[in-house]
DNA sequence: ACACTTGTGAAAAACCTGTAAACGGCGGTA
DNA sequence: TACCGCCGTTTACAGGTTTTTCACAAGTGT
């Protein structure tokens, strides 16, 4: 058997942000950023930095030209504001001084207009790469679902701070259910998602891994049901209180203390990673 | 955390080597480079990729037709064995297609002959600029963690006053885990930081250096664990003190929870002594 | 009832980690 | 130059853990 270290194409989905009015180009960008798998939001003015950081973008493609006046001091506000923001600049004509003026203030790349839109697409992963390596903070923020908190951090997840002794591909495999909360995943898709290669047929291995989560969340947090099968199709991750929960007890007050902080319920409304 | 960015004077740390022997172009840029406070490394023809890892370089500028044939292979190589160097391209003509399949590799920027040196110098701080930030933090101030004293500025850890003796090796493994606390560090992490590049397939040294690490605090603190393992993934720095401790209090068995804070949680089977 | 799917438990195979010891380069010293 | 000690790297192996595989029971939909 072999193992593939590096993943294949799980693109921790790429956002990125155009703001540029010319549309042939943009149509183009839009077409290949769909076919990468990246989340694509243009616009033909100027966005202020506070709507940028909402979007969680991972890089910005900027026409200063679309901005008049104020790009300078746009672009000085936007790279400042959001350090981890890649940020290219693509304009017609520029001269070696604006280049120079707009890479120190904090752009990471500069290219000119014709721009072959392959290029553009290469240049934004680039500079999107090297910004993930820089912050070296891997997705690690806690996730929260029914009783549980996932944490990425430490390749664990916890109900009320104990710890739910998932293996690596277990937590593996909560994480991407948890990310994908109330969707159907076939199996294969979760097999190639979290093994990182095609599943071969007949391989019950998905089925065998949702056990044992199974197993170990009902040990931790047996009020819940979180993993649902679907019959023919896959798995469905969706914490709700289980029905035949509380037999000898009054509902909902005089449940678990609930003392200490995390244990939250949240919404399906979550936003998927 | 402050950012800094295009900064010229505060920079005795960037490294930089051009491979190019285009010696006008060179000149002019080593004198720029000078002015910004740069060290510079200058060759005529490829660079052992070992070499290029003792250089310690920050950032790259490469000239592929001085490499030949050899030029894909060699920046592939570069590339994936140091995926924290900055690397640019500096190259005569090239099509689209090129450069998009060297960004693809790993390349972080390609610019064109006549290309202006200032430029040049502008896209490689912009290259440079994201690793640097988060390293600055921690770097000599002294990081207190259980008994430990961990002191940057002597290279050195120290209980009570007592030196470990920790090899350099040692010493940044420790710092790195120390300034990581509480997360979990996968293998690959921790090499690709202390060693500065890619982890072969295989390699075991940093388990080696955690055995020798957890060798020399158990005895200068053996009263505490630090270094907990996470199977399968890596390890994990949280200075606890061991459970065999306290000789003077012997804790009541029928104590169900753990008064102190609870997220702290450790699996027996990691503990293994 | 039939043809498939999915859940389960246990055994086999693959994989990881701790440990110790050998190896090899480097710098200092006689 | 030859010798020696220090370090970092590599290798080998034992002892555990995890992952995969299998056979069968149980469940689902037509």
């Amino acid at each position: 058997m072999h193992r593939i270290r590096g993943e294949l194409a799980p693109d921790p989905t790429t956002r990125l942000a155009v703001i540029d009015t010319d549309s042939g180009f943009v149509t183009v960008l839009a077409k290949r950023a769909e076919a990468a798998g990246w989340l694509l939001r243009t616009s033909g003015g100027a966005v202020p930095p506070d709507q940028l950081v909402a979007m969680k973008l991972n890089a910005l493609l900027v026409d200063p030209a679309v901005l008049g006046d104020e790009a300078w001091r746009y672009l000085d506000r936007v790279c400042s504001l959001l350090p981890d923001l890649g940020v290219v600049v693509c304009t017609g004509r520029s001269t070696v001084a604006q280049r120079v003026r707009g890479l120190r203030l904090g752009v990471d790349d500069w290219i000119t207009k014709p721009s072959h839109p392959e290029e553009a697409i290469a240049r934004i992963e680039a500079v999107t790469r090297r910004h993930r390596r820089g912050r070296h903070e891997t997705e690690s923020s806690p996730v929260l679902a029914g009783e549980l908190e996932i944490r990425p951090d430490r390749f664990q997840a916890f109900v009320a701070g104990e710890s739910l002794d998932l293996t690596r591909r277990e937590f593996e495999l909560l994480h991407l259910l948890a990310g994908t909360q109330g969707q159907v995943l076939e199996r294969e898709t979760i097999y190639q998602r979290v093994w990182g290669y095609a599943m071969a047929h007949g391989d019950r291995s998905v089925d065998v891994f949702i056990r044992k989560l199974r197993q170990k969340l009902e040990k931790r947090s047996p009020e819940w049901e979180y993993i649902h099968t679907h019959f023919g199709v896959g798995y469905r991750f969706d914490p709700e209180p289980s029905a035949d929960a509380v037999p000898a007890t009054p509902p909902p007050p005089t449940q678990a203390p609930a003392d200490d902080r995390g244990s939250q319920v949240v919404h399906k409304s979550f936003t998927a990673a």
